[in-house]
DNA sequence: AAAATATAATTAGTTTCCTAATTATTAACG
DNA sequence: CGTTAATAATTAGGAAACTAATTATATTTT
């Protein structure tokens, strides 16, 4: 290999992270997709789903069918919003809180079991190294953007 | 936020990489998925389809699309293997090495504009903390499958 | 205030990946 | 040996993401 493929390696990792929650989703009738957006509705409770779609890094339109299963699940509510009537904000419904819960636990688990490896001192630095680069990221990812239309 | 939740953060990392090179991609010719294979086949010559799924991450069917294309376009080749005549091995056609070079060479300038606001001890941690987690993943995927089937 | 511009959710249509099933070949076993 | 099981590539059909365009509401400009 000619240089480190960093790239090819956070694609891996993602996707692995991605399989092993997948399973544990899908007992509970949830797929990848409504699972992660659930726990990040209950996480951030009246948020619109614009705001949504950008925590998670995905474009709206991805997003509608997403909640009109969670919707048609009774496990979310689109509440129409009162300051401003385009946005909806997004709500969990009581059916969804113990669901909620035990997917946290099953992330916990698996976060832990795959920092296992690794020294206390490495587990606190991981998250931080990634932040960074994620940050970085951003920013040359703006940077693109602007260079687009200039 | 209940804990740091590393699941995200590499899944909107890998996305935003993908983001980033899918650019200077589209430019040559070629898809997010044609380019990453093609990079990998220049660095695996002779390697199956299935080898280079596995290496991809993705799983067979997904890349016969990606080859048919990349087979059209004249920069690769699907070479019957004689061991085993149920192979194809594949091969960087002599059009495709320039093309290489200048991925490559892009690759490199992204990883490093990525980790330029990193110490260099970090950017010597990084990836070796990520191919730690990887390597627990794999493990952990490993498990699950075996513990499908018991 | 009216017109122009921007934003939130949606719809429509495409791409890319997946799983399941098929075909051809190889390996394992009775 | 011949039958059964496993493997490599493919085909077919479905899930999930994207971009572009639409509709309704807000904001800005003149």
């Amino acid at each position: 290999m000619s240089f480190q493929s960093l790239g090819l390696q956070v694609h891996l990792l993602s996707r692995q992270w991605r399989c092993l929650l997948d399973k544990q989703l899908a007992c509970q009738g949830l797929t990848q997709s409504s699972g992660i957006a659930l726990v990040y509705i209950a996480e951030n409770q009246g948020f619109s789903q614009t705001e949504l779609a950008r925590l998670l890094a995905v474009e709206t339109p991805s997003l509608v069918p997403v909640l009109d299963q969670l919707e048609k699940q009774g496990l979310i509510e689109r509440r129409p919003s009162e300051q401003d009537r385009r946005q909806k904000a997004l709500y969990l419904l009581p059916a969804a809180t113990d669901l909620v819960a035990a997917i946290n636990q099953q992330r916990r688990a698996l976060q832990q079991q795959l920092l296992a490896n690794l020294t206390p001192q490495q587990q606190q630095d991981f998250p931080q190294l990634l932040s960074l680069v994620l940050q970085q990221a951003a920013v040359l990812l703006q940077d693109q953007k602007a260079g687009d239309i200039a």
